[in-house]
RNA sequence: GUGACCAUAGCUCAGUUGGUUAGAGCAUCUGGUUGUGGCCCAGAAGGUCAUGGGUUCAAAUCCCAUUGGUCACCCCA
């Protein structure tokens, strides 16, 4: 049997609702914000991530999903958006036609990790870019859309941290510094944070060994040794946060992996999943865009995982969508008129209702078993004696009223229907 | 990439110290007098016990390999 690649997964059609749910709450807040939908190729140059995210990172260096096409091209399936939606802003020279852009996607992405709860190959993410402006207050937006959407989802086991990694000359002043006071305790280290010690300090807070957390609790913090202007921009975010009601907590050692990072990082996590637990993360990227070959353009952004934040739902209990309703269901009396209940049914499905009947050859008693099922709201009966009168016999399901109609009225019932 | 655990019906799981024809609940299907759902009742269908090898008189059960899955590390959404 042929299965669903390693990490991939069907949505199947009882999964539906509630992925519109999502779907339909992301569409909500985001066009609140006035942010505008982009749609980008699922694949690009592979050259794009590896400049945008860095070629060391984990992500470049073993997650992506690149291959070679037939035109000898090397070519990724996106493993994030932020970087295609620069690329998007670039080629279209959009900064020209609007100085402020506001961008929200939803989008599939691809990484080769080794799946676990709330982890897939293929994933999907909702997220944010605002192009053109440093204004801190963009930060604090991009976070309160961040919360304002896992809030409506109804979710409450949630923590938004916060930090600045500030501009890039303070941000290596302060490694020599981390650097400097690690040296002392580079024995201790565990195996891992002594590769971290030379490849990415600052990864050495998030390590999960006992050993290397008691070195980091007296560790000199980088929000120390912010700059001036950085601790202005970083205050300015926490001011913003604080008038619109967003409980957050600074977490000094939260350090994204991304190179492209600049000022305020955050990410919301969830008490509720299991230990990848990031439901979203973003941060500010100053420099990103004038990387990629693009103006000096400061932007920042956020991603969120859909697949994690339905968990965190499903664990949380946080909301249930009502079952899916059809109008009516057609009961055919007797088997040589389906062609003619057919005919009926096609007529009320183009005046707007939800129409089915059955197509086995079932007895009446399996049509009304299957009508209950699909749970019709109404189910008329097609045939019999009525059908000579020119009438039907529509039943009330929840009731179990029955009346009989002519087939001249029947239009005076849909409206009715329609309405409810 | 590393580690731990798991694999029996469509789903969730029983299955004794290895012993005859592998079970249950749910789901599915058919009925329970002419043309009426849910609840209830009766019945039916559905399994190469993941795959391949080995031990044994005998394997779902013990051993090995393979494949797949789950969780964790790493990293991230």
């Amino acid at each position: 049997m042929i299965k669903a690649i390693t990490g991939t997964r069907d949505i199947l059609p009882q999964d539906i609702p509630k992925w519109k749910y999502l779907e339909n709450i992301v569409n909500g807040i985001f066009s609140k914000f006035n942010y505008k939908e982009i749609r980008t190729p699922i694949f690009e140059e592979t050259a794009l991530f590896a400049r945008s995210i860095g070629e060391t990172t984990d992500i470049v260096s073993k997650e992506m999903y690149s291959f070679i096409d037939r035109g000898g091209t090397s070519v990724t399936l996106k493993p994030e958006m932020t970087a295609a939606v620069v690329r998007a802003l670039i080629e279209h020279s959009l900064e020209k036609k609007q100085s402020l852009n506001k961008f929200f996607y939803i989008s599939p992405m691809f990484r080769q990790e080794r799946p676990q709860a709330g982890r897939f190959r293929q994933f999907h993410q909702f997220g944010a870019e605002v192009l053109g402006s440093n204004d801190p207050l963009l930060d604090a937006e991009i976070i309160i859309m961040a919360y304002d959407i896992l809030s409506s989802l109804g979710l409450k086991k949630i923590v938004v941290k916060i930090n600045s990694l500030g501009v890039p000359e303070s941000r290596e002043k302060y490694k020599l510094i981390l650097a400097e006071y690690l040296k002392k305790y580079h024995d201790k280290l565990s195996a891992q944070s002594k590769k971290r010690f030379d490849s990415n300090i600052l990864r050495i807070f998030d390590s999960k060994e006992n050993q290397d957390q008691k070195i980091m609790e007296h560790a000199p913090l980088l929000i120390e040794h912010l700059d001036d202007e950085s601790l202005e921009h970083f205050e300015k975010v926490k001011v913003a946060l604080l008038g619109a009601n967003i409980p957050f907590e600074i977490d000094a050692k939260l350090v994204r992996g991304l190179d492209y990072y600049t000022h305020t990082t955050f990410e919301i996590v969830s008490r509720s999943v299991g230990s990848q637990s990031a439901l979203c993360g973003g941060g500010r990227y100053n420099l990103l865009v004038k990387e990629l070959g693009g103006g000096d353009i400061p932007g920042i952004g956020f991603a969120a995982g859909m697949e994690r934040i339905l968990l965190a739902c499903e664990n949380e209990k946080s909301f249930s969508v009502k079952e899916e309703e059809i109008d009516i269901y057609i009961v055919t009396l007797e088997k040589e008129l389906i062609q003619k209940a057919y005919q009926f049914a096609v007529n009320l499905r183009r005046s707007g209702l939800i129409v089915d009947l059955d197509y086995l050859s079932r007895s009446v008693k399996a049509q009304m078993r299957e009508a209950n099922k699909a749970s019709a709201k109404f189910v008329i009966f097609f045939g019999g004696n009525e059908l000579n009168q020119k009438e039907i016999v529509m039943k009330d399901m929840k009731t179990g009223v029955q009346v009989n109609i002519k087939f001249d009225d029947v239009d005076k019932i849909i409206f009715t229907i329609k309405g409810r």
